[in-house]
DNA sequence: CTGAAAGCGCTTACAG
DNA sequence: CTGAAAGCGCTTACAG
């Protein structure tokens, strides 16, 4: 019952290997008699070729590395759904790498897929990641590189993202129809681009409606973790008493910021409301059920696969590297914390 | 700037491929002088050999494949981080599938992976495998096969679990020693050993202190999601007023419980205590914070991978599986909801 | 101590 | 239309 081999084939049918491997791809230059004849045999003892043998002379390894900058992730666990439904349906296995947030851990995780032989990589970086070396030399090797959520714009490579500033322009335009007037934002780290477009998008839709734009009401959530959320909620509390509501980067410091708001007997969304972004799993579940922006991850991980084929195809032809971008909609989920 | 070969190493330093590859592999009818000259040299271009060519050789593929029944788990989560640690530093590279709680899907993720040459498999079993032929046929072909979680008595192979019936033993215990006399249970499907596990722990538990035991309060989450736990939990305040406890296989269906609780204005744990099992990363975050079972994912997945090594370590010296069965232990969290 | 040669399972240019 | 042969990049039994 081991797998058997284009020998094995060729001898069961009175065959070369040569014919047989030439009627499996459906070659011109074989008789459709033969060539039905060993697909019927292929199909019956279940064959398929061996994907090391094949590589050695295709250089094709028909798998494809993931980069993603945390493992237990909602979002990007939904994104890994996407790619590899994709990767399922086109006969490409996955290997999935997390860089832990890490730069460092990203290049050798980057150096090991190109290693590795993988016909490509979808890679969402770190927030730490500050130099593109690692990105570049994927693309001087030329093997096709799609970035998905968080992309850099230093590399001109294939990207699949949704509008950050117009979707957190969006959030905080919900926010002030809501009447609130005084709304702080708990951001990302500085390094990420859609940390800093999510801000951009508070700033643009605070200033267009000439509400208070305040430095202080400004904190940042280096890890993105609930705890972040709590721990600025209670120091706006203790401090900034004429704050409104919140605008989360993410919904994790959104839930923590609820945490607190509970813990305090603060009304939500009467005297605070609380706006995050993402939409994961939870957010429905707290209570209040968290209002926040919708974010489909499936889409683009599939959309990140179809741009990986997309390029390689590119590549095979010769021609140059036409960069895709794609943005994705989104679109706001109003519950109870607005 | 292509990946090297030996051909290339060979080249360069004047030596045959033939020393350059037993240089490298630290044979010992090499001169130190050679090695320290190859490895250096090999060092300094940062070749690794194809790992492509050398299975053919071999049959090593360096990859292991892990099927989990879902991919967006904070738990599974958790423990394909412990088995990918391990992977790394043992120079594996590892290729997740998910079976989505299908029994037709497990078979098939499972048969690709043997397709690909994945050198063991690491799998937790979905909800609806009734039938363990799939993995018989695994074992038959003397690839190395480590359940995880959730397992089948059915197949004798290597696995590491916990000891699901002693820890709901201990969860309801703690229920018990608060003061609750009308436990209810929001118990798993049928067919998985873990949720037939923690029922009887449940019920052990309720018999042993001589409290009301009875059909009526136990209930079936056939998807485990927090709306199972949502729609029990209302028809319990409807129906079973005298239930003073709810004791759930997971953490979701006990945030659903939560939630409804929340909207009937239910104190909790004075009026209805709820215990959640796993631990996930939300069960801190609601309001009141749950009350739980810590299961150690990371470290699962750590000893996982590591039955994995000492079964093929075992086969590959014709020596005959020895079964291990690792059983981690649990700890009760106790938070807020108890 | 070093190296020529065979072979893993494929694909494909070439010959007949 | 069919098949013998070369070669992808390794590893390892064997010869010297």
């Amino acid at each position: 019952m081991k797998n058997l081999t284009l020998k094995d084939i060729a001898l069961a049918l009175g065959l070369s290997i040569t014919t047989v491997s030439k009627a499996l791809k459906d070659y011109p230059d074989v008789s459709a008699k033969t060539k039905e004849k060993v697909k019927a045999y292929a199909e019956k003892v279940n064959f398929t070729p061996n994907a090391y043998a094949a590589f050695l002379r295709t250089q094709e390894s028909k798998m494809i590395g993931v980069v993603i900058p945390r493992l237990n992730h909602y979002f990007f666990s939904n994104v890994l759904r996407g790619i590899m439904h994709q990767a399922e349906a086109n006969n490409y296995m996955v290997i999935v790498l997390s860089s832990e947030e890490s730069y460092e851990l990203e290049k050798k995780q980057v150096a090991k897929l190109v290693k590795q032989n993988v016909d490509g990589i979808l890679i969402s970086i770190a927030d730490t990641t500050h130099n593109l070396e690692h990105i570049n030399r994927v693309n001087e090797l030329n093997i096709p590189l799609v970035f998905f959520d968080k992309y850099s714009k230093l590399s001109p490579s294939p990207s699949v993202i949704i509008n950050d500033q117009q979707a957190a322009y969006m959030a905080v335009n919900h926010l002030i129809a809501r009447g609130k007037k005084n709304i702080a934002h708990l951001r990302g780290p500085l390094l990420p681009q859609n940390s800093i477009d999510r801000f951009l998008g508070y700033r643009k839709a605070i200033e267009e409606k000439q509400l208070t734009y305040k430095k202080e009401w400004i904190f940042t959530c280096e890890n993105i973790s609930s705890d972040d959320g709590y721990r600025y909620t209670k120091h706006i509390l203790e401090h900034h008493p004429e704050v409104d509501a919140i605008f989360a980067v993410a919904d994790l410091p959104a839930i923590g910021a609820i945490k607190c708001l509970n813990e305090y007997e603060i009304a939500i969304p009467e005297q605070m409301a609380v706006m995050g972004f993402s939409n994961w799993g939870i957010s429905a579940l707290t209570t209040p059920a968290l209002s926040t922006v919708n974010q489909p991850g499936e889409e683009m991980g599939a959309s990140a696969f179809d741009l990986f084929l997309a390029e390689k195809e590119r590549l095979r032809k010769g021609e140059n590297s036409n960069v895709e971008n794609i943005e994705l909609a989104t679109d706001l989920v109003i519950r109870e914390s607005t």
